[in-house]
DNA sequence: ACATTGACGCTGG
DNA sequence: CCCAGCGCCAATG
């Protein structure tokens, strides 16, 4: 397995900088797969298995909040590396999350 | 093969 | 701003 959606979209993931995060759809348009917005959130299901390491936590959905949080060893553990990022965690929802937002696009330019 | 579910996104009211 | 409906695709039973 390699060139796979998956792999796509685990490589961005490993891509997102510290202190920034981005949103399945965005990941899912910069694959190509704009409506396949979920296979990215099945991939991150993927994640856990996924080689290395796959910072979930910085992917949040298109309103910044933390929907797969529970999907974490313990729930918080998302918002936990998150702040220690310096994203500040409200109520399950990111911060300026305008601001920190991480365009995958511009990073993948092909 | 069919039905159900799901870490989503967008539009409309 | 909140809620409801629809679309899209893969994994699972």
């Amino acid at each position: 397995m390699n060139t796979n959606f998956y792999e796509q979209v685990y490589e961005i993931v490993r891509l997102i900088p510290k202190g920034r995060v981005t949103s399945y759809g965005a990941i899912a348009k910069s694959l190509g797969a704009a409506k396949s917005s979920r296979m990215v959130g099945h991939a991150m299901s993927y994640a856990g298995t996924a080689h290395p390491v796959v910072p979930a936590h910085r992917v949040v959905n298109s309103s910044g909040l933390l929907t797969g949080k529970f999907h974490f060893s313990p729930p918080e553990l998302m918002e936990e590396l998150l702040a220690k990022e310096g994203v500040k965690v409200k109520d399950d929802k990111v911060l300026n999350f305008r601001q920190i937002f991480w365009n995958p696009m511009e990073e993948i330019t092909e």
